[in-house]
DNA sequence: ATGAAAAAGAGAGCAGTGCTCTCGCAATTA
DNA sequence: TAATTGCGAGAGCACTGCTCTCTTTTTCAT
């Protein structure tokens, strides 16, 4: 299993998603086709794998990278969050577009196994905005919301029901924004993972990454 | 060749990108699968194709969108260019994928025939960025970059040759902001195309979308 | 140690894919 | 009318996921 997982993650780097190929990882291994059937339902259960195998990578360099800095300094846990997703996407394209590229067609990833280690980033990302909120209280320093745009419909209870089922203290304010700084960082991320940019146009991606996380900050009041 | 490209089209929407197969584009032609290589060169060159019919659609509605509004209106501009987007995407996720998810394995545009229609929507976008810019000034109601993150590396040189290529007047800071709302708002929208929110987070993702557009636009001085 | 049970792999085969080749028919043009 | 060109058919190659049966190997309890 090991064997067939480290394989894989390989020819992910190498060839791709949507290229992996089961017989390929066979040849690998110097096992026929169908032995590794034994071990791998389908081509889908590999692929579930390594998506799952993918999040923890990244959910443990963001915990890492985030227990590193000091409890009461929110903004530089905030910095080293995005920082340590942009340097694992940097480094790992494959993996990341695994997770936040198109889906892969005809693969739907199961929910059950791939929620828990999927939401890790968002939930360091939340708890790092909730307790600069309890500690600094809203801070003043976030730029008003344009008039003329509350909240309808039905987002004033979901952003109850998120409030309440992550133990949440920030208003509905900071929810808004922190879904967006969160949509925001895998924006941008992604735009340079998948070359959206153009080629050649930032010859220095990290610099405007940094240009750009300045910015997010502010939005969200850190 | 339009029978294809339709073919192509409707299989892209069913089925999704990387599934797309000329040989079953020839069943539903009615043809056999070597036929079709008389008039597509390759799967890959079908590729193109739609992703410059898909690009050339997202920039039509858009320039329609934005044309709608008042020349003065820059905020109007922008939220229609927004809302524009969206709605192409939430319409058309498989050729949204197509264009702004991974890349599919093995494929590379080719920059000359995609560069020109896949950069319609960012050229809207600065060039709202811009009138406003020359039509306000700074405005100052940009919420200021904090501090210790000075503009380093290549980044001033890059920026410099961006607005000389694009006949900007804006600034540094306006540039920077201006890519970041643009890759913020294909974040958000391929959050909620790919489902990244999680099943059923958000019942009314329009909602979310117009409280982030809010803050989108003060992040860019709108 | 022996024999049964379980695990692991081999191999063939089916249906599908992209793509290349040759062949034959049909329409167009000189 | 004759030659050229365009268009489609069909076979074939190498690849894919996946299922099936068969054989070998390992494990384990007696």
């Amino acid at each position: 299993m090991e064997d067939i997982t480290r394989i894989g993650r390989e020819h992910l780097v190498v060839h791709g998603a949507a290229a992996l190929s089961l017989r390929a990882i066979a040849r690998d291994l110097g096992l026929v086709s169908s032995a590794v059937y034994r071990y791998v339902k389908s081509r889908d259960e590999l692929l579930t794998l390594l998506v799952v195998d993918a999040y923890t990578e990244l959910g443990d360099e963001v915990d890492a990278a985030v227990a590193e800095v000091a409890p009461s300094d929110h903004a530089g846990k905030f910095l080293v969050l995005a920082r340590a997703v942009r340097r694992w996407a940097v480094r790992e394209p494959a993996r990341y577009a695994l997770l936040f590229g198109s889906p892969v067609p005809g693969y739907h990833a199961p929910a059950e196994q791939t929620t828990g280690p999927g939401t890790r980033v968002i939930r360091a990302l939340v708890r790092i905005y909730d307790d600069a909120y309890r500690a600094n209280g809203r801070g003043g320093t976030l730029p008003g919301i344009m008039p003329g745009v509350p909240a309808e419909g039905m987002l004033p209870a979901d952003l109850a029901r998120i409030r309440e089922e992550m133990g949440l203290a920030a208003d509905d304010d900071l929810i808004v924004r922190g879904t967006l700084v969160w949509a925001s960082l895998f924006g941008i991320v992604s735009f340079e993972v998948f070359g959206q940019y153009g080629e050649g146009t930032f010859s220095d991606p990290e610099q405007l990454f940094e240009q750009h996380l300045a910015v997010l900050r502010s939005v969200v009041g850190l």
